[in-house]
RNA sequence: GGGCAUGUGGCGUAAUUUGGAUAGCGCACCUGGCUUCGGACCAGGGGGUUGCGGGUUCAAAUCCCGUCAUGCCCGCCA
């Protein structure tokens, strides 16, 4: 776990902290103010800078270049740091190149596969939801964004120690599906083409029909046969459903999206752990049912009590939420509740499990009727990748879990508010179509159709691999394409997706990585690269120069690994790995590795290092490293 | 009406949490570079009053106040 980044940063601001408090203490700087004013200055001015002598300056009064000098003069020494100097008020140091980039090359090489991972999240578990994408339909791009937002949160969180539970929400028993059935019933026609289009396509139909007839109430009675456990129309509905996400899962398959367990609505309400949730809520008064006015019969949050909870509540016109109808069904913030109150194991109710298949060597279970008891749920920390749209009910959901005297458990929900995907045309509605285009649909599946057959004409043209491995490669591109196009973005931004940019391969993009990385591998393999005792490698050789930007990049990655764990944003990886390409690309442009003389031990070590460094960080966006494209 | 999010060259995006050195990068555009370790590349160039107006500060994309625009939410939908 040897971060050299971060071993001198800390040798750093210790270093500064002790001259402050010695020199300083009456000015008011904290250790963390410290650490903040360190950043990597512009190549001329050094290695690692750090403006607290300005704050200082400003506290006491003195000119900031007097304040660093005097700092300076109390920094001992270090055999990683070659110089420190004063330059505007900033505190500069260079780096012992040959000393750091041993440390960095030895980390690298000791940690391995392992390099860049934390214990930031050690003995911790968490339970990761995502996409809970409505079983009536195909997944369109923005349940993609989600799926792979949710992946790699997983991933990451994974590699920074936490036990990871990987969890999809499967929405049985909503209207949309009382709907479905009723288009499955009503309009007949046989499936003749993946199940998840097919029903998906009806689903659009049924909601043309709704306009012209009113159906609601036969909607609602269909949706109430639904929840009673055992009807006709409750065993249908899970069989259709069930069908669907068969469809949709063979599409995160091709993605590389897999999960651990899938927990079906219908079973929350079957295994009695919403009556319990309810009834517990009810007893300790955060919930209450209204016995008169408009919203008799009906289980209510009252929101007068939560007013101080949050700014989204503050309104006094509002006054109930309805968390069960009067006609005793359950909203699906109830049953969203039941569910939050299982996965912090705050109520006292399991599910039966069973085995559904092995997929991408993890083994996935699901919820049922029968099946053995497992112990899922009971999670440390709770991470939610939904819509930003979904933000109240969120809040109301831990408004409930406040209320309840779980004002802890209610800190351990994060929601994970991710910006919506619409586009140029308008949005995706399910209900509306919009997902289905007009040309090509936005469905997941046919971008990454898209996508590879872009890849494959691309690599058809390639001379260095081999015609029966060019399929395979395709796909791993236009996987991995997506993957990157999807994640470099900030979650909470939302995104207008288009097909030229998304389909496009050049610059900051996944193909471009992948790109690089592979020549990085031809390389190594051309020059015959074995691994050799770095003690017996002449460091000396390396200069204070692209090789060197990419030495103090790869010390980096546990830094930026932490960061994109703490912020729920792969971005930061993404971000990463773009760094590491351009950088490792100017490296390779600039100066000569093989037939190098006495600079090419180290510099093919540090190629070896660069690709086993981005090839840890292609894992946690699930891009594939492919050595030859 | 209230709440939340976003606003950065033509387009897209990073840095905003913790105020610091010339606002980083990609696409597109212009110029140059393949008998050279893989051109899905590299080098160089043009293009920015960080939505707008105030304020705080030696210093603001970043903090505060106001304002505008866009999107979303405020339902016995999910």
């Amino acid at each position: 776990m040897a971060s050299p980044s971060k071993g001198i940063k800390t040798w750093f601001v210790e270093s500064l902290w002790s001259g402050i408090s010695e020199l300083y203490s009456s000015s008011g700087i904290e250790k963390s103010h410290v650490m903040g004013s360190i950043s990597v200055p512009k190549k001329e001015f050094g290695d690692l800078g750090c403006s607290i002598a300005l704050r200082i300056a400003k506290a006491q009064g003195m000119r900031p270049s007097d304040v660093a000098k005097a700092l300076i003069e109390k920094i001992g020494k270090n055999d990683l740091v070659s110089d420190v100097r004063e330059t505007g008020g900033y505190i500069n140091i260079s780096l012992n190149v040959k000393e750091y980039s041993a440390q960095v090359l030895g980390g690298i090489e000791k940690d391995g596969d392992s390099y860049g991972s934390s214990k930031l999240g050690e003995k911790s578990k968490v339970l990761v939801e995502y996409p809970a994408v409505n079983p009536n339909k195909p997944w369109h791009i923005g349940h993609l964004r989600n799926a792979l937002i949710g992946d790699a949160i997983s991933n990451i969180m994974d590699f920074c120690g936490y036990t990871v539970e990987r969890e999809d929400y499967i929405d049985d028993l909503g209207l949309q599906i009382a709907e479905s059935l009723w288009g499955y019933e009503s309009l007949g026609g046989k499936p003749d083409k993946k199940f998840d289009q097919w029903l998906g396509e009806r689903y659009v139909e049924v909601n043309k029909v709704m306009k012209e007839k009113r159906l609601d109430d036969q909607m609602g009675a269909l949706l109430k046969r639904m929840e009673d456990v055992g009807s006709r129309e409750s065993l249908l509905a899970r069989q259709i459903a069930s069908k669907c996400v068969d469809a949709q899962y063979e599409t995160a398959c091709r993605y590389g999206v897999y999960h651990d367990v899938m927990i079906w609505e219908s079973d929350i309400v079957k295994e009695k752990l919403l009556k319990k949730s309810l009834d517990l809520a009810l007893r300790n008064g955060a919930l209450e049912k209204r016995e008169s006015g408009k919203n008799a019969g009906c289980i209510v949050l009252d929101l007068n009590k939560v007013r101080d909870m949050a700014k989204d509540f503050e309104n006094p016109e509002e006054t109930d939420k309805i968390i069960v109808r009067s006609d005793g069904t359950a909203t699906y913030v109830a049953k969203d509740i039941a569910f939050h109150m299982w996965k912090l194991g705050l109520v006292d109710a399991s599910f039966k499990y069973k085995h559904i298949g092995k997929e991408g060597g993890r083994e996935l279970y699901s919820t049922s009727s029968e099946g053995k008891d497992m112990d899922f749920g009971k999670a440390d920390l709770v991470v939610n990748v939904i819509g930003s749209a979904q933000r109240y009910p969120q809040l109301v959901l831990k408004a409930v879990f406040s209320l309840m005297g779980h004002e802890k458990e209610a800190e351990r929900i994060v929601h994970v508010a991710y910006g919506e995907v619409s586009v140029e045309g308008g949005s995706l509605s399910g209900r509306e179509g919009g997902w289905m285009g007009s040309g090509k649909a936005f469905t997941a599946d046919s971008l990454l159709n898209e996508a590879t057959s872009k890849a494959y004409e691309a690599t058809l043209e390639s001379k260095k691999i081999v015609k029966e491995n060019v399929q395979d490669i395709a796909c791993a591109i236009g996987r991995s394409a997506i993957r990157f196009e999807f994640l470099k973005v900030s979650p909470h931004k939302a995104v207008v997706f288009s097909w030229k940019s998304a389909l496009n391969f050049e610059g900051n993009s996944g193909p471009y990585c992948m790109y690089t990385f592979a020549r990085a591998k031809s390389i190594l393999k051309k020059a015959g690269y074995r691994r050799m005792e770095l003690d017996k490698i002449n460091l000396d050789m390396i200069e204070h120069s692209y090789d060197f930007e990419l030495i103090k990049l790869l010390g980096e990655a546990q830094e930026v690994v932490e960061k994109s764990a703490q912020e729920y944003s792969p971005n930061v990886i993404a971000d990463y790995i773009s760094l590491l390409t351009v950088n490792f690309s100017k490296f390779y442009e600039s100066m000569k590795v093989i037939g190098s003389g006495g600079a090419q031990d180290a510099r093919l070590r540090l190629l070896d290092a660069y690709v086993q460094v981005t090839k840890n960080m292609f894992g946690l966006l699930g891009i594939d490293a492919v050595e030859s494209m």
